[in-house]
DNA sequence: ATTGCTTTTGCAATTTGTTCGCAGGTATTA
DNA sequence: TAATACCTGCGAACAAATTGCAAAAGCAAT
């Protein structure tokens, strides 16, 4: 039995648009819905936006991508497996720093023991001033 | 000298809508601007849904009010004197509990030693799962 | 390969949330 | 009460995201 596509193993249909949107997801890091577009663009140029936004929904469902709110307006997307760290986001410049999710582990076990609140930390950026900007 | 309402003191007109719509805000614990709109339309009912909108800005900007992402959608605001709680958001059920703010000062320092980052843990809201979603 | 069923796509229209320009109205100060 | 900023209502404009639908394409069975 040979081994399956991923997207076939979850399932779906393996459509070019489909698979150019994971890919596009996996290579910008975190993005949104249009520079995933943009980036199918550049090899399948017809791409639909809705269809964007169709298939980073399934992939959502399927697990193979998640969201992030990292600031006022939309959802950025990530690779499910490369969404291992907290997002800084700046309020004054705007810039997305990293932290390991470890940094926040005392705080989810706080919230859990005191609330038995399961938190997911990365759903959500930390919101402040980065250390430029604080100067 | 008599005291000044507290609008004129931050050099704003004294406008019905401006009042109604920070009482309404006050009243409310957190609200989207819609609902702030429906709220004061209970005794105001010719007000704009732009008004609402620029008003919350102009008293964002003076300090009376603040705002919070609670979700995938549009921000709610709050009194800023009540914005003393985190919240704590179900992905499940949609429910927003409250935790105090210093459930999160360890992580915040740790934010601040580490990478000199000064978080505001209030404007995003702490998403997961609640206690009674996950039995 | 062909068929038939089902999912997916492109497209246009729609919905939803928010902002804008402008003309008339109102709060404030003198 | 007159001058002048500021503020409001209104409609239009805007942006982001969603939807209905018919055509196209993927897949499994023949
Ligand atoms: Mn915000
Ligand atoms: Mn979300
Ligand atoms: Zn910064
Ligand atoms: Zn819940």
């Amino acid at each position: 039995m040979a081994k399956q596509h991923e997207l076939r193993e979850k399932g779906l249909r393996l459509t070019p648009q489909r698979e150019l949107v994971l890919q596009a997801v996996r290579e910008l890091g975190h993005a949104t819905p249009e520079e995933v577009a943009e980036k199918v663009r550049s090899t399948h140029p017809g791409i639909n936006l809705s269809t964007v936004y169709r298939n980073l929904e399934t992939l959502e469902n399927v697990g193979l991508v998640l969201h992030t709110h990292l600031g006022h307006g939309g959802a950025t997307y990530h690779a499910a497996e490369e969404l291992t760290h907290l997002h800084l986001v700046c309020s004054v410049c705007g810039s997305i720093g990293d932290a390991p999710i470890d940094t926040a582990a005392n705080f989810v076990n706080t919230l859990a023991d005191d609330y038995g609140f399961k938190t997911d930390v990365t759903h959500f950026a930390i919101y402040g001033t980065c250390q430029k900007c604080s100067k």
